[in-house]
DNA sequence: TCGATCACCGTAAACGTTTACGGTACTATG
DNA sequence: CATAGTACCGTAAACGTTTACGGTGATCGA
């Protein structure tokens, strides 16, 4: 049934039909057993916080990606949600331990991301979404943080703005470090700053946009403009601004990112936006490549690669001072 | 290692140290073989697609509650992706097939689901999240889509109502009947009859939102009011309607379904909440109190129950119609 | 005709657990 | 002291696969 080659056609025939008159299928304990794999891959996710940031539709999205890969593969990806209550780390240890998955995929990836370490010292193969100072040699993806802020930067001081603010997540999670650092750079080569007191942190999501324009508008030397690091958050970070009578693209400009749910704000927001399933395949793709049994499927796969986003024009930030 | 009694306390004690030391942990693979059982439940859920129409976060919480019971009995929650690329029919089947978890969470159930009755043909305990025609006896939980109906028509004749629109997931998920046809029902039963042109198939997100507020838009005898069965579709619908000037609260009723990002728009939305991560736990101990090994913990569980929701008046629909 | 090669098939061991069961040493009972 | 009972431990079988290996019959070459 394995399609071995020293068995005769006529034999496999009979035995697949016998197989399939008899509703057999091979179990996967058994097998799993036996041959020291499960065929699954994990990707890994906390149930009950909303630590990544994206809307929940972006992670659906890439899943689909990385099952077109999967498939001709017959892997099968499944989602390992490590409860609110557990300890992340714990719970890797947990899934590694039972032999759960043949590797995994890891997002939120923190600064400094003890989980990397763990699984190298265990040799499973993973591929994270996400960049860390902890670098053990796996590969990743991340999305441009770096070129998005550059390119912000860049419009919004060709514009004529000086004083811009940028948001970070609230965690220790490594693309808010990205964001900001690249932000200060790209201001300092224009012989600008980046004020500490314009960097806000931020739950990723919706109310954590609300409470940075709340923030925002307590300052007495109000920014011209900001960057806005999540994708979810420009729902709040608008409805904070209208309830003040401010205007994006008006009285504030305002760079995000795009979403499914930022296309119905209004004014229109001017933000990155990327292929969420071509990621996905990606991030497939360079796991497989590390895994010996598919490498060869792989041989130029992007092992790390900084992925591109690219710019939408909108109204939020469509306008300029006067100079 | 597995807490027999006729073992020797200090025995034990040895055993568990040198487990320890060795860094010993039993190997899922071969615990499953043996003892025919993987501790292991599935929530079945399709990537690339909003066959849903909750937020992302919906889900998100939901397992957090389901996951507070399971971790109890050391039973792991894994959401099973299936693809947008394959039959979610045949996915099941091969993740019974492969004796893959214990039991089974099912939602984005259809008017008629062909998957209740091949889980009940295996024997596999599971529960959905949705009612259905098909009926194998399962255990269910599902929101009150009908009270909901009934209130909202209520609440929006009282106030002088009479052309009132509803939508509809555009495909044949269970709870667009439950929705419409109570919809019909409370307008009846006011000696007022529900117009089918009134009755807007959506795409259960934003898009669908938009679009649905174009269909209304487009009509010469404009409703004045409109119930919104998907968390989700408020925001397309407020963008579509703001782009012709309308204003909901003003213009038109609008009552739809709360959602964390619905918190944010303008007018407040006056829509249903509930509470999802108690929604999960009672899911849990539905599914529990259904399977043999830990039915004993959940003698008065509620096996089928239709979920109350809870009205939170915002300015949506805060008119009066001349009488 | 005989030995060598080949194509194919059947058998048995092994993966890592759990559990039924038999065995041993000790205690209690009369 | 013999028997029964008890507490505990060690052994081996079983779960369902995969795979290494030995075996059989046929084909081929000399």
């Amino acid at each position: 049934m394995n399609g071995r080659p020293d068995v005769n056609e006529e034999t496999r025939r009979k035995v697949l039909e016998a197989a399939a008159e008899l509703g057999y299928v091979p179990n996967q304990s058994g097998r799993s057993l036996r041959q020291g794999t499960t065929n699954i891959i994990g990707f890994m996710m906390q149930t009950g916080t909303e630590i990544t940031g994206q809307g929940d539709t972006f992670f659906m999205s890439v899943f689909d990606g990385v099952q077109t890969v999967f498939a001709r593969h017959h892997l099968d990806l499944v989602a390992l949600l490590c409860s609110s209550e557990e300890d992340p780390d714990d719970y890797l240890r947990r899934v590694v331990a039972r032999g759960f998955a043949d590797g995994l995929i890891l997002s939120a990836t923190q600064r400094h991301d003890a989980r990397f370490e763990f699984l190298a010292k265990r040799k499973i193969p993973f591929v994270t979404l996400g960049r860390s100072l902890t670098d053990v040699g796996q590969p990743w993806l991340d999305l441009d943080f770096e070129g998005m802020a550059q390119i912000s930067i860049d419009r919004l001081v060709a514009r004529g703005h000086r004083r811009i603010a940028v948001t970070r997540p609230h965690d220790d999670i490594n693309l808010g470090h990205l964001f900001v650092d690249q932000s200060a750079r790209a201001l300092a080569a224009r012989g600008l700053t980046l004020d500490p007191d314009l960097v806000f942190s931020s739950k990723p999501n919706e109310a954590g946009g609300y409470h940075v324009a709340q923030q925002l508008l307590a300052k007495k030397d109000r920014p011209t403009a900001i960057l806005l690091v999540n994708e979810t958050i420009a729902i709040g970070f608008y409805r904070g601004l209208s309830e003040a009578g401010l205007k994006p693209g008006r009285d504030i400009a305002v760079i995000g990112r795009q979403s499914p749910q930022s296309h119905f704000l209004s004014p229109s927001l001017t933000g990155f936006t990327l292929s969420r399933r071509d990621l996905g395949i990606a991030l497939a793709e360079a796991l497989l490549a590390t895994m010996p049994a598919f490498s060869h499927f792989y041989p130029d796969a992007d092992l790390r690669k900084v992925w591109p986003e690219d710019l939408v024009e909108g109204e939020s930030d469509a306008f300029s001072l006067p100079a």
